[in-house]
DNA sequence: GTTACTGATAATGTATACAAAACTGGCCAT
DNA sequence: ATGGCCAGTTTTGTATACATTATCAGTAAC
């Protein structure tokens, strides 16, 4: 699966995809805080290419929010705040959920499959004593990417890229909280039986109610900020 | 206003920008079929600018789905088929819906006033003898850039911009029908009277309706396609 | 006749040099 | 002091040359 925007630092990738890797990973840090200019210059350097790939990706921060333009066309780490933690998550409700009734149209007998494979590594990374959180998150995000192309619509596709990660990679510096973990496999497994009934409006649902509670619980574990 | 990926040819834009209006114009306009190669070089010939900017024009026209990636990672003209229009529509419904609650909320009387004014040059444009239609369409335009810039999210914005015009442009080749027009204007102002009552639910509820429409007077007014 | 390979060809990806525009500081006038 | 203006500097925008990768035609082996 040609899903190099995941992965943390394929050395193996363009010098383009490497420089959004690595200044998003700068940004998601928190070593570049808002407001900070991101100067195509320095970032070349910092990455070790020239100026050309870092405005390709520069560009695609832009689209996807993580960087804004001043005025006067430059670039700055955007800034979000809990408003904007909380409209990310009513786009990705509507968003997802509307993929979610997609999928149930739509999902294919080995698609399901692959989803029970997927949500059963989730629930294995959350029984366990201490929870496998890392392990959890790729697994959480591999099932929801299933889901996507199983919704078979490259605009949802698009448009979900740039909000899927965002808040959950910054939500990793706290602790997850077990018993969240285990909710969110239960709530996998509904999905599923949603899909395989294919029923729409449940699944919509069930994905609706999935990302709203992800929303409390991140609000829950980020102290104010 | 610094709208300038509306206008249709600003001369005094950057090359990028004339790049990206001028290619979108041969693929609307049709020039360029679905699955026709976008070189960049040939672009560049075209545009009259150097690859940089046709390269920035096209990454732009790809995360709006304009053009599509082959597996070797060269561009061509998107293909959009009936269902996609529908998908196109669907989205619309949902984030504009959205768009619309926030704005109910949020409205001031200065944007409801220019809602009004707008509104009105719509319905004067609509009820001649022969409607103005290029006029209508361009208020119509600006009528739903004040809604999302009352709903005060540039997440909405960004994703909104790649949408809303593309089966809008496609529609003015066949001929508007006059009530259609009318009707146009009467459910805006249904909007407005539900941004003055800042009620969310009516107003979402008035714009999915809107746009529902919208979908189905295009799907008649095209003929197979 | 079909398939697998190999080289030529043509496209995109990257680096760098130059042009244009925007910010910064200081100066002058009020 | 304050506000506007002008030059120097920095930063982004554009052009072009080079590197790398994908495509395709032709050929040989089966």
């Amino acid at each position: 699966m040609p899903d190099n925007t995941t992965s943390a630092s394929n050395a193996a990738a363009s010098a383009a995809d490497r420089a959004y890797a690595e200044i998003r990973g700068l940004i998601l840090a928190g070593d570049a805080s808002p407001g900070t200019p991101l100067r195509e210059e320095a970032l070349a350097d910092i990455v070790g290419v020239s100026r050309t790939p870092v405005r390709d990706a520069l560009r695609r921060l832009e689209v996807e929010l993580y960087a804004a333009r001043t005025p006067g066309g430059r670039l700055v780490v955007a800034d979000w705040d809990s408003d904007d933690v909380a409209e990310i998550f009513a786009l990705r409700a509507m968003l997802e959920g509307h993929a979610a009734a997609r999928a149930a149209r739509r999902a294919t007998p080995a698609q399901l499959a692959e989803l029970r494979h997927c949500n059963a590594a989730i629930e294995a990374a959350a029984a366990i004593e201490q929870p496998d959180v890392a392990r959890f998150l790729a697994e959480n995000r591999r099932f929801h990417d299933i889901i996507l192309s199983a919704s078979a619509s490259a605009r949802l596709s698009t448009m979900l890229a740039g909000l899927v990660e965002q808040p959950i990679v910054r939500r990793t510096a706290t602790r997850y909280d077990r018993a969240d973990l285990a909710r969110s496999a239960h709530e996998h497994s509904q999905l599923i039986q949603a899909f395989a009934a294919h029923d729409e409006d449940w699944a919509r649902a069930v994905m609706t109610a999935h990302i709203r509670r992800a929303l409390h619980a991140f609000q829950d574990a980020t102290p104010s900020k």
